[in-house]
RNA sequence: GUGGUUGUAGCUCAGCUGGUUAGAGCGCUGGAUUGUGGUUCCAGAGGUCGCCGGUUCGAACCCGGUCUUCCACCCCA
């Protein structure tokens, strides 16, 4: 008896009116990343292990799907290694690649090994899927897509503006209006971790500081003490957890808060300026804000980070992110070319719009005109008919067997098709042709000769 | 990786403290209606109760394991 067959964990089917969905999520984004001058680019799915293991953190490095390697790979392996049943020493000698972890460093990757070829500042985008294996919720998945665009060799902050106004233009267009692009600055970060005399515990300062809307002021404080930071240092961070009022007003706090810090007032010129300009243009419906708290766990961002969340009230993760990172390639071995970059995933944003109602009607349709089938005679005179109308673009189909008219309205009717083609016996001899609007029930009946005239009537 | 949760017809879900032949709505097929769908009426088909094992005279129900789903951590798109 065969076994039901499953998918793994975490990994989806797509039914054609989701494959349909999806797509219109990607056109519109890559329509906008080519309006904004980005050019494509397409990596493996698996890179060499070394160039993914120690890019995201331990946390990262776990996530990470690692291939086996061919043929007899234990046998390369010594007694000792074998028998001591540590993962850890094991796995590098028997996986020697692994599935993409995200767009980013693959794409930091490809600049250095093409870097005699391509044209400074290069403006790509990349849309594939990646891989991680967490454990799946809702929105997460072990397969999913990115879409990226990312900026290297330019260190002005006139890229951030741009990338911010690429949000804005991608969210408009896909009428998911409102949502929250949440900026802040790691130089900010590193520079209040100086202040309070934390510098070198700044990963686990700003992880337990953008837990802040999460757990609170108080849980913040606490997993601060857990992680080393010292009761007098957390004092002295204590405006943050407070910090309200206009960007303005934000600014000028911080702005005193790291006086002495050299890095840290680098980090508020850069936001000011970016805040500035961006409102000096002028966004379309995205909201722009400054958060201090605003992290991300991606250890390689040194400038700016962004990060997009839903509209209000849309309970999901963040539906995007990015910033800027000046040492990227310099990992790969080419120093002083900084990059900037933003992500969408399109899993979540598609989670979104479902829940808002927010895909066009026009995506149910498969066909615009479908063609009954009345028998051999009249069916050869219908495709005849469709023949043509494929000509001029209109999306048209004949059902292909002769069934009972009313089962073929009723595929007709399932599958939202606004036009039904009748060409039967009657119409035959009439060298004519019946149009039934779906919506209405209106019938028109129009000469074979005169399709333009049907043509114009859609 | 830690702790929990879920799985019954194509879909959404009932199913009592373990007890004959596991149900409903929607969908599907056929008919009312041999050239007219979306409304209505009638009839029908469709189930290894996620999987493996255990307890029991007897398991969809109890126990163990496993897979899957979702949730909270962790982390993140």
């Amino acid at each position: 008896m065969a076994q039901k067959p499953s998918i793994p964990k975490g990994t989806r089917d797509f039914s054609p009116a989701e494959v349909n969905k999806r797509n219109y999520i990607f056109d519109t984004i890559k329509k906008h990343f080519q309006i904004f001058g980005f050019q494509p680019i397409e990596t493996p799915s698996f890179e060499n292990s070394e160039t993914l293991m120690g890019k995201y953190g331990d946390e990262g490095d776990r996530l990470i799907f690692k291939i086996l390697n061919s043929g007899d790979f234990l046998s390369k392996v010594d007694d000792v290694t074998y028998s001591s049943k540590n993962s850890g020493s094991l796995t590098p000698k028997i996986t020697e690649k692994a599935l993409r972890y995200d767009l980013t460093v693959p794409f930091a990757r490809y600049v250095v090994m093409h870097q005699n070829e391509i044209d400074f500042p290069f403006k790509r985008y990349q849309i594939q899927p990646v891989w991680r294996a967490d454990r799946p919720q809702k929105g997460r998945f072990r397969e999913f897509y990115q879409c990226d665009a990312d900026v290297v060799g330019a260190n002005s902050l006139l890229q951030e503006v741009e990338l911010i106004q690429l949000y804005d233009a991608i969210f408009t267009d896909l009428k998911l209006e409102g949502v929250h692009i949440k900026l802040n600055n790691r130089k900010v970060l590193a520079g209040i971790a100086e202040i309070i005399g934390a510098k070198h515990l700044l990963v686990n300062f700003t992880v337990a500081l953008d837990k802040l809307d999460k757990i609170g002021e108080e849980g913040v404080k606490k997993e601060m003490l857990e992680k080393g930071i010292s009761e007098e240092s957390i004092a002295k961070a204590a405006p943050l957890f407070s910090l309200s009022g206009s960007t303005g007003e934000q600014l000028t706090m911080l702005k005193e808060l790291l006086q002495d810090s050299e890095e840290g007032l680098e980090g508020i010129r850069e936001l000011q300026f970016v805040m500035d300009t961006v409102k000096e243009i002028g966004l379309q419906s995205a909201q722009l804000s400054l958060d201090v708290t605003l992290a991300r766990g991606l250890n390689y961002y040194t400038g700016t980070i962004l990060e997009v969340s839903a509209p209000e009230g849309v309970k999901m993760g963040s539906i995007g992110g990015g910033g800027r990172y000046d040492d990227l390639t310099g990992i790969f071995g080419l120093k002083n070319v900084s990059g900037v970059g933003i992500s969408f995933g399109l899993d979540r944003i598609y989670l979104v719009l479902e829940e808002l109602g927010l895909f066009p009607k026009t995506l149910e349709q498969s066909i615009e005109v479908l063609c009954l089938n009345f028998g051999e005679e009249e069916a050869l005179a219908s495709l005849k008919l469709i023949n043509t109308l494929r000509k001029l673009g209109v999306k048209a189909d004949l059902y292909p067997t002769d069934a009972k008219i009313q089962k073929q309205f009723k595929y007709a009717n399932n599958r939202n098709v606004p036009y039904v083609i009748l060409l039967g016996e009657k119409e035959l001899v009439e060298n004519a042709f019946v149009v039934k609007n779906m919506a209405n029930g209106e019938q028109k009946t129009f000469s074979i000769d005169s399709i333009e005239d049907f043509i114009a009537s859609l």
